[in-house]
DNA sequence: AACACGGTTGACCATCTAGTCAAGATTGTT
DNA sequence: AACAATCTTGACTAGATGGTCAACCGTGTT
């Protein structure tokens, strides 16, 4: 009775999973205010007040499905260490990337668009963690430029170049 | 008597520019849903009631932002017919690519989302219009390929990149 | 079987939104 | 000035939407 807070997780996971998974989808259809409640609940197959259940409030519901994909997107940054190599490392980042817009085509779509949008959404969130994560990338790049290795040129822009043709492909 | 019609035309065609600027940026930034008619209300400096006395309605105003856009987007298209180099032809498309972009971002990125969701409001639209100048497009590439004078890729990839890089780059 | 806690849900509310309308203000013409 | 067409706009309506709530149901534990 005392350690009892975990009995049916199970279920809170599972509901949890379709809520997010269906809010995915409805999301990078049409966008945060173009998405309804109503909805992602049809989409999950849940009754809308079982949503509030789970996530306070729409706001919340969103920032749960950016941030997930997020975690999932960084996870391609180890690429970039993990190899000397300009062309290794593009090579198995571009890769890593368009696995995840193939795995995930609803969430990166979600991401893509909070991105674009300058992040109305989840600013905080991204001005400390996003802003870290390029900055490491742009370091790389121009240790490369500065090694040699490759031609110099605006590590912004291979950045962003990556970003748009895997992001298209993916669309 | 008879012919007065256009006594006041300039005030019409005034308005109808306010509002579909403002009506480029609102939808452009939310999204078609995402839009309400009080933002763009707003962001023209006009009365919401005075949005419905030019547009029926907010489709209506919406496939106007998005038609005008596709016509000044069409005029890019006579760079690929104005030389047989592809070298020359692509080096103009993606060049007036971009100064479209630049001189309407707003109006490219309705466009874009537009595209990109599968064109859920302009199908009937979209489905002649762009579809027969795509097909033209991918013609003069397979002529390239079969003169020779690039190597043989699949022309809608071509297509795609170069979307992809100009619009990202805009955005 | 009885209990308690987590999960479920229909009904409800305040607010927002597209669209309407009718009364009034402007404008160009005679 | 008088008129008619066009433009303007505050007030309104019907329906959608995010969020709440209280009554109810299921599950695991004793």
């Amino acid at each position: 009775m005392l350690i009892l807070k975990a009995a049916k997780a199970h279920i809170r996971a599972e509901n949890e999973r379709l809520i997010l998974e269906a809010g995915e989808r409805i999301f990078a259809q049409h966008g945060f205010r173009g998405a309804t409640m109503q909805m992602i609940a049809d989409q999950a197959g849940l009754p809308k007040a079982n949503l509030h259940y789970y996530f306070d409030s729409k706001e919340k519901l969103y920032r749960c499905v950016v941030e997930k994909i997020f975690e999932i997107w960084l996870q391609a940054a180890s690429s970039f260490e993990n190899s000397d190599e300009p062309k290794e490392a593009l090579k198995l980042y571009i890769y890593e990337k368009m696995q995840i817009s193939r795995r995930h085509p609803y969430g990166s779509k979600v991401w893509a668009n909070e991105v674009m949008q300058g992040a109305p959404i989840i600013q905080d969130f991204l001005e400390t963690q996003l802003r870290s994560w390029t900055d490491g990338r742009i370091e790389s790049i121009q240790a490369w430029i500065a090694a040699g290795k490759i031609r110099s040129v605006e590590p912004r822009w291979v950045m962003y170049m990556i970003w748009a043709t895997t992001q298209h492909y993916a669309d």
